[in-house]
DNA sequence: AATTTAAATTACTCGTCAGTAAATTAATCA
DNA sequence: TGATTAATTTACTGACGAGTAATTTAAATT
């Protein structure tokens, strides 16, 4: 077990044995920082793992400390304690999603082509080893420091979701709706993959997208124009 | 506080004094059965409120019959354990599911007319005091038993709701889609209302169901076909 | 009135688990 | 090499909360 662990350790980084003893001190402060932050990064997503098997409650420190070969101690010495391990696997997620804002946003098109494209990465994040915690994550089991910037990272995108629609409703890209109704059910349906989704499902991340995408753009009556597509 | 707790637990029931001492001992044994459910309900519907305001595992049992009024033991009297507790929120909760789905499945019109009507009844649940217990009820909470009979009344939803699109389709009052993709969408969208509806928003029920469903029905992309209205 | 049954309480057990203090090992530095 | 600092462990505390045993109070039955 210890053997496991130390070995798992060391060969994230490359194995350089007989190292230079001190050709740049620099370069090798960087490689250690870089190192903890591959440790910690991989805790997260063992606690993210975790989580999602077993749910937040269930899951101990311990469970996650063994997870990746180690003792429980070592969490708090990487990650403050269990709220904030969860909710830096909360901000990882998100993170993916913020990315699929900036990649989509100004691409072009129109407003509908852009919101399509972060639908699609929205749930590309949502299928991913963090998409649980991003939905799960409850504000109630963060105290009020933290559950008030989960709070904030959500608005932010349901912001996004928001000022994609009025800018389509605006470029004539988007029917008319009501932009806060229509975000939440947009994100709704895309949140709730975390629940149903588990890792050999039928369809990839993209196809689940792309069908959502059908649906939400045609909605469910027939269309007369056939027109209205691209 | 005792004396509060008596009272309460006596106003339930026609404060019939001065009983006539044994007019019919049947009537008495049914309005104290009754009684008693009314009693097992009202916790039920306690913890329901309990859980969805604190979440599941932050909330204790003590708490639970602290909020009606009661001690802890008491709550093993009348459900078995916490498990049971949140077993019995959740059925509680589907079973007003079931019921907009036996109202609305024959009523005449297009299956699309019903799957809108079932739509409704649903976003109405999810919004009542059930609603948080029936969408987050974790199967993950409940031992192999509970969560099996979870699921198995999750799927009768899902199937009930795939039924209506296939048959939708074949009508024609539906287009063509993934009955299993597209039931996902409109239960996750209508399953998040209760993540975020708490009690004075600004839209009832009712005007949710009606937002959603009109993007359900005609989706975001301009029609240029204003027919397939109605 | 005496007895049985149900409703509700007090006072406890027992396991789990977040979090910590102190010690140890390994790596870095001078 | 010896001294410092970081990484990691062992061994603990302290609280909380699910569930129970034993008891009391009230109601129902005869």
């Amino acid at each position: 077990m210890l053997k496991t662990r130390s070995v798992a350790a060391r060969s994230v980084t490359a194995p350089r044995r007989g190292r230079p003893p001190s050709l740049s001190p620099w370069r090798d402060v960087a490689a250690r920082d870089a190192e903890r932050e591959r440790k910690r990064a991989a805790l997260i997503r063992a606690a993210a793992q975790a989580f999602r098997a077993n749910g937040f409650h269930n899951t101990s420190l311990d469970d996650v400390a063994a997870a990746v070969g180690v003792t429980k101690p070592l969490v708090y010495h990487y990650v403050g304690n269990k709220q904030q391990l969860l909710f830096e696997c909360f901000c990882t997620g998100v993170e993916q999603i913020r990315a699929a804002f900036k990649t989509a946003e100004h691409s072009g098109t129109t407003a509908r082509a852009s919101l399509l494209r972060v639908l699609a990465g929205y749930a590309e994040a949502i299928t991913g080893d963090f998409g649980w915690c991003m939905v799960r994550a409850e504000d109630l089991d963060l105290d009020a420091a933290l559950s008030a910037r989960v709070k904030q990272l959500k608005s932010e995108i349901d912001q996004g979701l928001r000022r994609l629609l009025r800018a389509g409703i605006e470029d004539g890209s988007i029917r008319s709706c009501d932009p806060k109704m229509t975000a939440f059910a947009l994100a709704g349906a895309l949140n709730w993959i975390a629940h149903w989704h588990r890792g050999r499902d039928a369809l990839t991340p993209t196809e689940i997208a792309a069908r959502f995408i059908d649906l939400f753009e045609l909605g469910l009556a027939p269309r007369a124009d056939r027109a209205a597509r691209r």
